[in-house]
DNA sequence: ATCTTTATGTGAAATCGTTCACAATGAAAA
DNA sequence: TTTTCATTGTGAACGATTTCACATAAAGAT
């Protein structure tokens, strides 16, 4: 539960946790790699990627750094190879089996977005207590009823679960969920959930967000610092 | 567009930046103080709001205390007149009229939100290209063109405006919405957008928070600090 | 082969955000 | 009243993250 593991970290090499910032800036880069990779671009300087993110080439460079030395002096990096680096370090160089809890707007929003799929999310159960969509097919995929969750995520191999139940019974879900034993859990519900430590938990907060723009707005708050 | 404005600041005291981090936590306390206040609780101790959101009494004080002295000594927080104080200093006590541009998937789940106009948070427009879409209604609004953004903006009097349009147009759109004259955007299309540094971005990343999951489980990586 | 140019990788410095620790203060009890 | 108790508000210490700055290395030019 310390650190990361050893596949990221040569032999002896001390171990030093890895900031939020810097893995969430990875997806970024991730991002703008795979595009470079579709329009044929071979090499890119941390200059040039960090201008496509908005941060510092220092910072480009630093977060790499922690994971290894992946560029070219006097070249930049390999965009392809480093990509798929990335994709490795960030655990999306295979398959996770999702499951979303509340077919209801955002949940079918989620299901109908192919682009998870194709970044190695793949939901493949839909669970809901309302009886007019149980046994229904949303995008090729029957929804299950929720009371009867343990043994069709177990059966599935189910690893990560979304939460677009309402906010009052999302904590029962939730505890369902766990006992059920996912580890990963991506919650929409405005609401602080309660999961034990070794369960992993990110909240989805658009009135954050909103609220966010509202306070800048009223401030006139600067950006003063490059945030991912 | 320095720091925060005369309206937080007693005259002559210094102006200090508010982190992000420090904003982000006032949208949570926010929502914490609201549901203690429907509860009828009275009054809130540092130690107990902070316990509800998963970070330090200490946090929650140094958070206010940038904005004011709400509290009283060995009682703690009004919850009622602080839930007001920091709707007052987000911003959102008042309406804000907000334009959604695609109403796709993403689009329609945000328009059938109701907790957004009960935040403040007011979708009056929505905008698309889709002649099918164009003129049908969706939840009392009818979905205007697109090509004709700018005078149905100004005269709705809209400031915020929502990206649901797919990546490969989303800068376009942007162009026109702050040639418009809008301040403030939330961002759903995966790319990273360039608007004027007068004018405030958000982008909201579910794969982001997919890859995080992903990452943290992979190699076992503990949330070491409260995060917001 | 050698030189020049470009860009990485990384300690060290600087900045920024969090936590500590306690004096100050008001409420409640005696 | 006076004392006790709980809890705030806040400088200062600490810790984490970002930025700086440069030695190092490879590519390309001459
Ligand atoms: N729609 C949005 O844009 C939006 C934005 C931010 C947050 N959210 C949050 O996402 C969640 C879902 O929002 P929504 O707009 O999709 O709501 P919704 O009402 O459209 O969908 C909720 C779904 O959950 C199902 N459900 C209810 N109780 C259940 C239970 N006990 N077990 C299983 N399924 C159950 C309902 O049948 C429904 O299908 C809410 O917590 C909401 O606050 C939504
Ligand atoms: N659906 C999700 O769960 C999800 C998740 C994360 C991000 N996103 C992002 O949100 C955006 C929308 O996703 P979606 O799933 O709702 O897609 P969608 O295709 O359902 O909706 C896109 C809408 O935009 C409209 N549109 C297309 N071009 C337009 C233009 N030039 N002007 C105005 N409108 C235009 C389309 O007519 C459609 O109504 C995409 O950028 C997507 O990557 C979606």
């Amino acid at each position: 539960m310390e650190s990361i593991e050893s596949d990221t970290d040569l032999a002896g090499k001390i171990e030093k946790r890895i900031s939020e910032s810097t893995i969430r800036r990875l997806s970024l880069y991730l991002r703008a790699l795979s595009l470079l990779d579709k329009k044929g671009v071979k090499t890119i300087s941390s200059k040039e990627l960090a201008s496509r993110e908005k941060l510092t080439p220092a910072q480009v460079r630093k977060d790499l750094s922690f994971f290894g030395s992946f560029g070219t002096r006097g070249l930049g990096y390999p965009v392809s190879e480093l990509r798929s680096e990335i994709a490795g370090i960030l655990g999306i160089n295979r398959i996770w089996k999702v499951a979303l809890f509340g077919v209801g707007n955002i949940g079918s929003a989620m299901v109908s977005y192919k682009e998870f799929a194709r970044q190695g999310f793949q939901i493949v159960k839909l669970f809901d207590n309302d009886q007019r969509k149980i046994g229904s097919n949303h995008k090729g995929i029957i929804v299950s009823d929720v009371s009867n969750l343990e043994p069709e995520i177990k059966e599935a191999g189910i690893e990560i679960a979304i939460i677009g139940v309402p906010a009052t019974v999302a904590q029962y879900i939730v505890d369902d969920i766990v006992a059920a034993g996912i580890k990963a859990i991506l919650n929409f519900a405005p609401i602080n959930l309660k999961v034990p430590s070794d369960v992993y938990l990110r909240n989805e907060n658009m009135s954050m967000e909103l609220e966010y723009l509202s306070f800048a707005m009223v401030n006139n708050h600067s950006e003063k610092k490059t945030k991912p």
